[in-house]
DNA sequence: CAGACTTTGCTAAATATTGCACAAAGTGTC
DNA sequence: GACACTTTGTGCAATATTTAGCAAAGTCTG
């Protein structure tokens, strides 16, 4: 059974707002209470958690642990993938230092930059490689997946020498140029610039109809 | 007319690309090449361009820079927007280096954080305040927009002291924590690590349905 | 334990978004 | 200028996604 993108992303959600209740006081919570957090219709909430089962009581609501639990079951991997993050400038400084990070589901197993200052250098205790030995050390650490965070004007190139690896299996670009990648390699965009310019848009749009 | 969300977001791409292309060779382009270069069907790309007006011609395509143009009166603004960019940490840094914030569309008139290295100060020429003093600040600069970059748990504090000047109309956060907000008060979040748990996500089904 | 609530799981309807297919329009060649 | 292309704009069908509504199940109160 193939689950829908958006329902995957609010799963994501839902387990995230979840662990943090686990500190809380109520070991319940009802999908209205869930999605009055979040932002999200309540029968949305009910529709997605029932995707895998009935798993709450009627009348009462979820169980924290036990649904964060199942959740976690749902989106969890077979492995811990190895991850390379191609781009160590400011934007991959930051991206290090953030606590996602920190993460059981995956591991940044070598970094890469053309800066002669940090390739060769341990940076967090990671080793940096030139850009140019990409497709050896990720064939040596069996990476998969690629973050990106390198220049638009780099972007391609950088790609294509994780290519020829033959490992690629998944790239998260930061970058905001287009890329060209095989099909059978995911591929998922954070792009600022696009989720700025919407943001005005649509404040444009709300201004103008309302005088 | 009401233009829906993913139709701008491809028109926000569309006009990058054609940016990059005004100094390419050829002045003319398809529904085609623009949907293969950016990975979208030719019938949606001419659907979204069609939406204000015949604008193409058959047999031949759109040229680039009457397009461009087309489209940037579409997205364009009647003002340029005053920012505030709440978090001056790692990301905060990050966003500020990159060109997406040179951009005639709007001006980052405020910085905001609590890092006494930090306030007081002038970064990259921007001045950087106490978020205690983010009300005034933003009411005295008639700043409407915040970007915020704090981390998860200072989000909801921060946007509340943000909410208080009364001039919020919109927000971009970077941050993984849920905030509340008055509804009229646009938001967008860009999330990081909501995105790297659906590249993981969907790089485990298509392995597990392979096998 | 009856009656008033609450809340789930699910089905069906409503919306939103994408993709197809084709007529009409333009180009190029002989 | 006839014929073979190419490519747009668009109506309609197909998909995807969200929302509403409701019976059934569980809780609470007196």
């Amino acid at each position: 059974m193939r689950i829908a993108e958006p329902t995957v992303e609010r799963l994501i959600k839902y387990h995230r707002l979840l662990i943090s209740m686990k500190q809380g006081n109520s070991s319940v919570v009802s999908s209205r209470q869930i999605g009055d957090m979040l932002g999200i219709k309540a029968s949305q909430v009910r529709k997605d958690l029932s995707y895998f089962g009935e798993i709450g009581k009627p009348g009462v609501g979820y169980h924290v642990e036990r649904l964060c639990e199942h959740i976690e079951q749902i989106l969890s991997s077979p492995k811990v993938w190895s991850v390379a993050l191609v781009g160590v400038g400011n934007l991959g400084m930051a991206l290090m230092g953030h606590s996602v990070f920190q993460s059981y589901k995956f591991e940044v197993k070598a970094l890469f930059d053309v800066d002669p200052e940090k390739v060769g250098q341990n940076i967090m205790n990671i080793h940096c490689w030139h850009i140019d030995d990409i497709a050896r050390v990720m064939k040596e650490n069996d990476i998969e997946v690629v973050i990106l965070a390198v220049p638009a004007v780099e972007a391609q190139t950088c790609i294509d020498k994780a290519i020829s690896s033959n490992t690629l299996k998944g790239v998260l670009s930061f970058t905001q140029a287009p890329v060209i990648l095989p099909k059978g390699v995911l591929f998922y965009a954070v792009d600022v610039f696009v989720e700025l310019e919407k943001l005005l848009f649509f404040l444009k749009e709300k201004e103008r109809n309302i005088s």
